[in-house]
DNA sequence: GTTCTAGAAC
DNA sequence: GTTCTAGAAC
């Protein structure tokens, strides 16, 4: 690592002011040649000693003061005003100043930045970026310290200073920043410093930082990650800043400087990428040409669906935004008819200030179903601007990708899924006979469903921006979700003669990591509920996402079929689980988890239960998915459901009649399919973690199955009028009702508590205890 | 529903 | 420093 490089410029006096060489213009000609030093470390890095090697060895006569903390207050450590006079008196005297203190975050270095810039002095920042063991163990070692930090209380704050750690950035004030990482490097700072002369100054910019640096960080992100570009570590002054003329002085930077200084810095790192790409990634401009890496999409929910073009241009610059960062070697295009398009314009103008890589993200006005026959544009991926049947006809550019696909995009679809909701997209491989596959080189159809705001239209979200948002952005990331994944598999098959790991994943490895671990989080809730793995629940790397978005809600036709197949409250994949065992109870009969399985209904022990013992009845009813679909229509299953978990519960006691149960529904449940909780009230398992679990199962979101029944019997259906704000109340035991500050403090209190049950349990059947059981026969 | 994690609280 | 929670992601 070169420190000196830029040169240290021996410079002349730069031209004094012609008249009235006062002894006030004298000083002020004087100023600027003064340099406050701010040195950023935790104890133990070496920053005393650092000033101290400075001060005692400076060669080129200028005058240095070290300001520390430790011991300005007449020998013992004082405040940060008193350091702040200190330099201020040091500097107007024509002395240079190092700030010894440990100034690591940005916080506690502005107001010398400021006083830097008031003074008119350069101000430097040196960073003593030591690893922290070794920080640890010289300031746990050292004796004697001015500030009294030693021993093992220095580890202790060395730790929790270093996490709060900001590196320094130009952007702060600083016209240099220097990086020390070891030893040599803080020997060649002191050289450099110790040598310069009275009337020299230091060229700006960022030295010596690794490529992990902030200033480095900040320019990757507009343009590539260091990882992925190779780009080597930033040694030497990769930023030659604000070139230092010999004998000009220099001013601190200024803020249009400091943008000046970034857009140059962004120039350079963006060669180096141009450079690296086309040595080492030729494959991504083939990659683009032959168009297997660009999606090309319209914008989802502007048309037909009226959502308000700023919003949705936002959330679109943002998605593509956060997406191209993730990935690398993918190209999007946002395309739309006309000209005049304003979610165009808008679209353009925002990614233009969020300086995305026009390259990798562009707009096209023209045909999505012409691209490359009228635009020349290749493009193998293409979204829909779908409806939730997923079927042709409408408008827009539904009815034109439909028809310009012909009638084999219809079938390919209905084998991917039946229907889609808001905010969810489907990939669908296009057959090679599709005129659109043949014509125009495109692959794969990913039919993506958006919010809608328009009150002709199903799904009409009232304007409700939020919810609307939301579902939009999920809509984007869906839909680039699912192109990575088709862009994965294609990626898999071109290098797969390579046969190397990274060429078969894309090159896209962070990514490789997350889908790695999402598999494995997928396994892992299979293994749980140890349900076997099926095709079409297989966790598969590859086609996750496309199996995700394919399998949505909907699994099976009639679903639902009062409220016409989408229900207002959607469920995640994760909340399917239930249903998928209901509805194929069959497929797990091997599990140890299964207790019970009859026409109406499945005992399953939960696999995460809240208590000693906790099952659940499920019934197996497709369509009735929580308490506000039952109807008194359903109340013999329900009395059926309550019976069978009175028989598991009896049988619990049997094992331990210390236990005492209670049998009752979540009034808003996060999985799909009705289910009654059986549940032991000694809430003892590991698997109650939060106030919610507590919440769900000890307040009235947990609904008696008892009051369940009746209540049905009296008024047809359930209330629902405990919704989920029950959920965040305090913690209380269900017993004493004495309130605890967490979990674990209540979990200690009701381990111990053996007050009576409130007496509105007690006064209802709600629980079941081995008394009660013998009294009622049941 | 769980897991992960940042940050608040101690 | 650790413990705990809340929110996001899945």
């Amino acid at each position: 690592m070169d420190l000196n490089a830029g040169g240290s410029t021996s410079a002349p006096a730069p031209p004094s002011e012609s008249l009235g060489a006062s002894a006030e213009t004298k000083e002020e000609e004087r100023r600027g040649k003064e340099v406050m030093v701010v040195l950023v470390g935790p104890p133990g890095s070496g920053k005393s000693t650092f000033a101290e090697a400075v001060a005692d060895g400076s060669t080129a006569g200028r005058h240095w003061v070290r300001v520390c903390q430790d011991t300005i207050g007449n020998g013992k450590a004082g405040t940060k005003i008193q350091c702040l006079k200190a330099a201020s008196d040091a500097l107007k005297e024509g002395n240079s100043v190092f700030i010894d203190r440990c100034n690591l975050e940005r916080e506690q270095r502005a107001d010398f930045v400021k006083l830097g810039a008031t003074l008119h002095v350069d101000v430097h920042a040196v960073t003593l970026d030591l690893p922290a063991k070794i920080c640890i163990s010289r300031a746990v070692s050292r004796k004697g310290h001015e500030g009294n930090l030693q021993g093992g209380k220095a580890a202790l704050v060395v730790n929790r200073m270093l996490q709060k750690k900001d590196a320094p950035l130009l952007t702060e004030g600083f016209s240099r920043i220097m990086s020390c990482n070891d030893d040599g490097d803080i020997k060649k700072a002191v050289d450099l410093y110790s040598t310069l002369g009275p009337s020299d100054s230091l060229p700006s910019g960022v030295f010596g930082q690794k490529s992990k640096g902030p200033v480095q960080v900040g320019i990757m992100k507009f343009l590539k990650k260091a990882d992925s570009t190779g780009v080597e570590e930033s040694s030497g002054p990769k930023l030659t800043l604000g070139e230092t003329k010999p004998g000009q002085q220099n001013p601190l930077p200024k803020q249009e400087n400091v943008e000046a200084m970034f857009s140059r810095a962004m120039e350079v790192e963006k060669g180096l990428n141009d450079k690296k790409k086309n040595e080492g990634h030729a494959k991504e401009s083939d990659c683009y040409d032959d168009g297997s890496c660009t999606l090309a999409f319209p914008s989802i929910s502007t048309a037909d669906f009226q959502f308000d073009l700023d919003r949705a241009s936002d959330i679109i610059v943002d998605t593509v935004a956060n997406f191209l960062q993730k990935y690398d070697s993918i190209r999007l295009v946002l395309v739309d008819l006309s000209k005049k398009s304003r979610i165009l314009s808008l679209v353009e103008e925002k990614a233009a200030k969020k300086s995305i890589d026009s390259r990798r993200f562009f707009t096209f006005v023209g045909d999505i179903t012409q691209l490359h026959t009228k635009g020349g544009l290749q493009c193998s991926v293409i979204a829909n601007a779908a409806n939730w049947r997923l079927k042709p006809g409408g408008g827009g550019v539904n009815a034109a990708v439909y028809n310009a696909a012909g009638e084999s995009l219809q079938h390919a679809t209905k084998k991917c899924a039946d229907a889609l909701r808001p905010g969810t997209s489907v990939a669908v491989p296009l057959p090679s006979i599709s005129p659109l596959h043949q014509r125009e080189g495109v692959t794969h159809v990913i039919h993506v469903l958006g919010p809608n705001m328009n009150p002709m239209r199903p799904d009409y979200l009232n304007n409700d921006y939020t919810r609307g948002s939301k579902l939009l952005h999920e809509a984007y990331s869906s839909l680039f979700e699912n192109f990575a994944s088709i862009v994965r598999s294609h990626m898999g098959k071109v290098n797969s003669e390579s046969g190397t790991e990274k060429s078969a994943s894309g090159g896209t490895s962070p990514k490789d990591t997350k889908v790695k671990r999402e598999d494995n989080h997928v396994s892992e809730r299979m293994k749980k509920y140890k349900l076997p793995c099926t095709k079409a629940n297989a966790p598969n790397g590859l086609d996750n996402a496309m199996t995700s978005s394919a399998v949505p809600n909907q699994t099976k036709q009639g679903n639902n079929k009062k409220s016409g197949v989408v229900t207002s409250k959607t469920w995640g994949s994760w909340a399917q689980a239930l249903y998928e065992l209901a509805m194929n109870p069959e497929k797990y009969k091997n599990s140890d988890s299964i207790l019970e399985t009859s026409d109406e209904f499945v005992v399953l022990k939960d696999l995460y239960p809240k208590a000693k013992r906790h099952v659940l009845v499920i019934s197996r009813m497709d369509g009735l998915d929580s308490l506000a679909d039952v109807k008194k229509e359903h109340l013999p299953l329900l009395r059926r459901m309550h019976s069978a978990g009175v028989k598991w519960a009896q049988k619990f006691l049997e094992e331990d009649a210390d236990l005492v149960f209670r049998l009752g529904y979540h009034s808003v449940p996060s999985m799909r399919q009705l289910h009654l909780h059986i549940i032991s009230q000694d809430f003892n398992s590991a698997s109650l973690k939060n106030k919610k679990h507590w919440n769900s199962f000890t307040t009235s979101f947990f609904r008696d199955s008892v009051d369940v029944i009746e209540e049905i019997e009296q008024h047809g259906s359930a209330t629902t009028s405990s919704d989920e704000k029950v959920l965040a109340m305090e913690l209380r035991c269900h017993r004493c009702r004495s309130a605890h500050p967490n979990i674990p403090k209540l979990k200690s209190h009701i381990a111990n508590c053996k007050s009576s049950f409130p007496s509105h349990l007690l006064q209802k059947n709600s629980l079941l205890s081995s008394s009660t059981m013998h009294m009622d026969g049941t």
